[in-house]
DNA sequence: TCTCATACCGATACACTGTATTCCTCCAAT
DNA sequence: ATTGGAGGAATACAGTGTATCGGTATGAGA
């Protein structure tokens, strides 16, 4: 005979399975609703039906946090299959970090900050340096890697930036280097910065995409210029 | 007949004078010595005897004090006298960016963050401009200036995050990467980063400033193809 | 099956943050 | 002399990251 509903103890309440995975997917949902800055550790407990203490079980630290929200995004970088063309290979690779960041813009944040030495950190570190075997020796290759790396995370970090600005103001950014942001207009109406206003009155703007990848390509051509000498 | 002493009331103590200038360099000095993180308002306000409250009346969000910080290290960035050179103008400011952001490592943190729109931000890309004036249209020129710039800013913020992490660990960064870091070493020692694997053992490393003058020289390599074109 | 130790979770606590609001005091003008 | 008004200081608030502590449920050993 089994025992009536009201003998059986009801089960008490285990708290719920955390690990790390949870943990980060809850802090990114987070920072992706409201930037980084909305990303603390309570709220992300909160989500999570957990006390705060209870994330100390799988991270020492905030920073350590956002690591791992970094190292998560490396995966949606890393593309399926590798294209045989080093530049090609390369050039996705920006793209997608860019296209990462556009996703989640606390990225631009976080880019650069500090060396990515998660396992997707890595594995993003090891394409690009892969993409350029045999065709230079190990030094150049990672000069050009560096360099094709800084350039990328600057440009993204700069789009961010002025994507932020305009939103907050409202204004297309040309709208808003040239009529509206009166600031901007004032100084450049001090004829203190000829060339500058040149640059905003005459100059034709182009999208930040195509300016993204023109730059990318620019920097591109001076690894490829490199790449001519012979390899180790 | 004069009162005396007794007579006339101590005058009030009027509050310690304030201004924007003395209110930043209190935030750098603060930011100097033990990074971002130790500028708070309260701080700040504390080494000029005066309340939190009171800074309000200079800036409205503690951003803008940060802002404020920005351009004031863009005044250390402009060289007192510009080369003829365009390529040794943007050589110049390039370096004098990363020579600043090696006095004030904070700058690390705030590079490429928001738009500098202050009057010494807006000098430097004036100056960065002005030194192609007449090698190319305006166009191309802005997109040199955001190009080299990018690689500066990224290449800039990996060199302090770099020499962040060595700090932190008390080792060089070949070491750690090589020896001590067990973390790395293992993930090195699994197979799956064989390019990677090679670079870390088999790399000579370059100091720092060689890296970044390597790479910047490329960029302005590429910049250089590009202002054959007739100017506009 | 009972007991004990232990791992771990939640609560509490602390020092500190950026900023809004309130209050008071002092100065200038009527 | 009185009154406005400006502006600095104090207070207040809602939040932060993290240390510490106390109880409890779980698994091991008897």
């Amino acid at each position: 005979m089994t025992m009536t509903v009201w003998d059986r103890p009801e089960p008490t309440a285990r708290p719920v399975p955390l690990d790390r995975e949870r943990i980060v997917a809850a802090a990114i949902a987070l920072a992706d609703e409201g930037g980084l800055e909305q990303v603390s550790l309570r709220k992300v407990a909160a989500r999570l039906n957990a006390g705060p203490m209870r994330l100390y079980g799988f991270i020492s630290t905030k920073q350590e946090l956002f690591d791992l929200m970094v190292d998560e995004v490396n995966a949606e970088i890393l593309p399926e299959r590798q294209p045989g063309d080093w530049r090609e290979a390369l050039r996705v690779l920006a793209h997608r970090t860019r296209q990462a960041a556009l996703r989640h813009e606390w990225l631009a944040d976080l880019l650069g900050g500090r060396p990515s030495l998660g396992p997707n950190g890595l594995a993003v570190t090891e394409a690009k340096l892969a993409a350029l075997d045999g065709l230079a020796d190990i030094d150049t290759a990672m000069r050009a890697v560096e360099t094709v790396s800084a350039y990328a995370n600057g440009a993204i970090r700069r789009e961010i930036a002025n994507l932020r600005a305009e939103r907050a103001t409202g204004l297309s950014k040309r709208d808003w280097q040239r009529a509206s942001g009166p600031h901007v207009t004032r100084m450049l109406a001090t004829g203190r910065f000829p060339a500058l206003s040149k640059a905003v009155y005459d100059g034709t703007d182009v999208d930040a995409e195509t300016s993204f990848a023109t730059g990318l390509d620019w920097v591109l051509d001076a690894v490829a210029a490199k790449l001519t000498r012979p390899p180790a």
